[in-house]
DNA sequence: GGCCGCCACTGGACCGGTTCAGTCAAGGGG
DNA sequence: CCCCTTGACTGAACCGGTCCAGTGGCGGCC
């Protein structure tokens, strides 16, 4: 039971394989007549464009690719990435496009994959995530000739499309608001340090921190699971200054903090407040619920398909500005003693 | 900048376009020395294959397709789906196979997906989860013809490759535990009742418990989010016959009932005993740690994955029974009172 | 009435590979 | 010395679409 053809069209509706072409592509070229008669045949027999037959003809690929390049088990933790996807993909199925999935090794094996696929023809496209200080995907990316948006900021995306989050103002807005409360030993737990939003977010933790005059404000950088979060937060509350805040950069981190806390006999949030990176349902569903840093990352994952897709088509809609993650209070912040 | 082609390569070859073609592909037909100019030259000038040109000659589109059919949310928040994808991805990309992945509303637009991918020559085969009872989903792929493995129980995967695990066992594993422990009163808190697996795991559950002889062993069926886990566990213990012990179909939920529990002034686990179905690093990180059936998710993926591939060539290699998620007890379970 | 323009459609080249039938030269056997 | 086999390679068809250059008929206009 072979796959029907243009050409079975054709014959069944006595055209030629062109005529059947131009009713199908709703190109100007058949009478509404015939094109209708065509359309009725190519749905009763259940013709489907072959993407390999178009493709070869400089058509679009109508795929794009995304390769994620962290281990299996920290993938499964972050709900980040899912949610990306999930965004990705609505505005991409919404324009038949499919995604292509890799999950790599390293960066070496990222940049081996978007070349096999875009040499490959197998995509018009790709997105850059978790981009490092002097990434060097951005350069090859770009020498490669392969639309690409990168979600992360602009300082680090070279001649690609940037969709990012201003992560700094969302720090800020964190120190201040438990400045406010009264906390004056504020500590930050980071994710790797190589990271271009780490970086950012650390800057700009420094920066809020010193221009209110705190003292003590250290930053320990792990690789984000709950393990190195647990770790991170006993080195801190076991310091003779011990913070009275502190922020972590996963929620996953959070939720590890607040149990090595309550393991230590600290009330959360009388003794020590708690402030979590992305606010999943995670967040609500421990005690007390974290204060997190909520942005709807599906809609984040839809800007940059957008983007990507224009792209494609040719049109460099520039750098997007995502709204920054906003502050969520709930019951695990509140001002110290 | 064109792709090259072999056109290009048999040009600065000298020879034919067919010679190119046996030289890339190690056929016979070429010197040892005209094969190695070609490659020499195809590496120089970074020739790729191009996909589509291979599968319009019939040859494999060498990519699969996964649809997910779950609102981007709980997709998040379930560590399950993104370990399955990395196991499933390093098994693919080991063959360099490609993973079509799509977020779909529901079962019909899943089918639509496969009608489409597998109608346009995009994928050679494809992964069904998430398996109803009745699922249409499961005909109308053997009527596509499409090789297809489920990822569930044999017993509703008709013709298609099953790969699953013995939810049963576990079950009845985690009951006879509680059991041991002295529990007299064990409750169930499941996932959507019309999932496959939750039916099998609900009668091993009820199974257990009678061939026991305990009593009150009630079943609440949720949608998997920690809200809804949480007000079930919220009615469980507000019953007069309180459980002492819950067992929960996902970790989220068991987060949350640990929560409820912690609420309610009642001490985990000598006042409840919680067991958390999938062990992600979640369960490590709260207090007490929860006991959690702990199953290696991206073997599963890889096996899935592998099945898939055998059957793309040809060979159905049958059920594949992996093995069953097994009891890793931890602080959240002990004798009650 | 003849010419022009347009519409509807045909035929065929083309995309980049694979594959098969055929060619040609070298070499071996009788 | 001739015939046959074998190896190395060529040329062309083919996959399923797209798209361009024609083509033929018909209607309108001068």
């Amino acid at each position: 039971m072979r796959r029907p053809t243009i050409a079975d069209i054709a014959r069944r509706a006595g055209v030629s394989k062109g005529a059947v072409s131009y009713a199908l592509n709703g190109q100007p070229g058949v009478s509404e007549a015939t094109r209708a008669r065509i359309l009725a045949i190519a749905n009763e027999i259940g013709w489907r464009p072959n993407i390999a037959a178009r493709a070869l003809n400089g058509a679009r690929a109508h795929a794009v690719g995304l390769a994620l390049c962290r281990p299996a088990r920290t993938l499964g933790m972050e709900p980040f990435f899912m949610e990306l996807i999930s965004g990705i993909e609505a505005e991409l199925s919404a324009r038949s496009y499919a995604l292509l999935l890799q999950v790599v090794a390293d960066h070496s094996a990222e940049m081996t994959v978007y070349h096999r696929w875009w040499g490959e023809g197998r995509v018009d496209g790709a997105f850059l995530v978790d981009l490092h200080v002097e990434d060097p995907r951005v350069p090859e990316t770009e020498s490669l000739g392969m639309p690409a948006v990168v979600i992360g900021h602009p300082s680090a995306a070279g001649s690609l499309v940037p969709v990012w989050a201003d992560d700094g103002a969302s720090v800020k807005e964190t120190v201040d608001y438990l400045v406010a409360l009264g906390h004056r030993r504020i500590c930050r737990v980071a994710g790797l340090p190589r990271l271009v939003h780490t970086t950012i977010r650390d800057r700009a933790f420094t920066d809020a921190c010193t221009r209110l005059g705190l003292t003590g404000h250290t930053i320990l950088h792990t690789d984000y699971t709950g393990e190195e979060g647990a770790r991170a937060t006993r080195r801190l509350l076991s310091s003779p200054e011990r913070p009275t805040a502190i922020v972590y950069d996963n929620d996953i981190m959070a939720v590890a903090g607040l149990a090595v806390a309550q393991e230590m006999r600290l009330n959360v949030p009388s003794d020590l407040s708690i402030v979590a990176w992305d606010d999943s349902p995670l967040c609500q569903v421990v005690r007390p619920p974290l204060t997190g840093l909520t942005r709807d990352i599906p809609a984040y994952g839809a800007h940059a398909a957008q983007r990507l897709l224009a792209l494609i088509d040719g049109v460099d809609s520039g750098p997007l500005e995502d709204e920054a993650p906003r502050l969520t209070p709930r019951g695990s912040t509140a001002p110290p003693g």
